[in-house]
DNA sequence: ATTTGATCATGT
DNA sequence: ACATGATCAAAT
């Protein structure tokens, strides 16, 4: 992928397939649902969008800096999930500021591509949405910044565990582990090390249901124009 | 163990 | 009904 306009002319090209026909098209096998492989989706559409990045901690699209995430949304075009960013880091930050931080890096660009994605619907009938590129208004960035530097703050001062997902505004911390068992080094209340479940930064539906319904308005206001 | 891709499933 | 906490798979 060369540009972001061959990149988007290709979003526009599978908008409206089911993903039992995207799969089908690059000969993938389709899961009998996600219980198993939560990440399936993901994986598709960077595969059909020649995503890089691979596993590696880059933009899925390291020369465009553009970051791709699939939203599932309901028939009203709600998000149906809270969105993940990326692995929340707990030691050794002390005094970076938001903009150095790798989950500003990751916002800065995103193709969200939308799926109708509601359980009741079986997989392979899923249907692609018309996907879009969003960059953080000034106010979307501070709210996001406001809430980073509030957990940034509680994460090096040993708060850690004071931490749940009902925190932030926009921006939550999460678990993010293979189980509640797994374990990684952070900051104690008194400064010790100590070990404790993995986290990762997500956006709460809210903050995703806005960037949807702005993106809603503007498609609007082009069709009547 | 860590980062990528996320959704599952239970508690409130 | 919804969000929080728990969990699954692959690559490294």
């Amino acid at each position: 992928m060369k540009t972001t306009e061959q990149l988007l002319q290709h979003c526009h090209n599978i908008a409206g397939l089911t993903l039992g026909q995207l799969a089908s098209q690059l000969k993938v096998t389709i899961p009998a649902d996600l219980k198993r492989d939560k990440g399936w989706v993901g994986q598709l559409l960077e595969l059909a969008l020649g995503a890089e990045a691979g596993s590696q901690a880059l933009p899925d699209f390291p020369a465009l800096g553009i970051e791709l995430k699939t939203l599932p949304i309901d028939q009203q075009g709600k998000p149906l999930e809270s969105t993940y960013v990326c692995v929340a880091p707990l030691t050794g930050v002390t005094s970076q500021s938001w903009q150095q931080s790798w989950i500003c890096q990751k916002l800065q660009q995103v193709l969200w591509v939308p799926i109708l994605a509601e359980r009741q619907i079986p997989l392979a009938e899923r249907i692609i949405g018309t996907a879009f590129l969003w960059q953080p208004s000034a106010s979307e960035q501070l709210a996001l910044q406001q809430d980073w530097e509030e957990l940034m703050e509680l994460i090096t001062l040993g708060g850690i565990d004071q931490i749940r997902g009902a925190h932030g505004k926009v921006l939550q911390l999460r678990p993010k582990a293979a189980d509640s068992k797994a374990l990684t080094s952070a900051v104690g209340a008194n400064g010790e090390p100590i070990k404790t479940l993995p986290r990762g930064f997500y956006l709460k539906a809210s903050f995703t249901a806005a960037i949807l319904q702005r993106q809603f308005n503007l498609a609007e206001q082009q069709v009547k124009s």
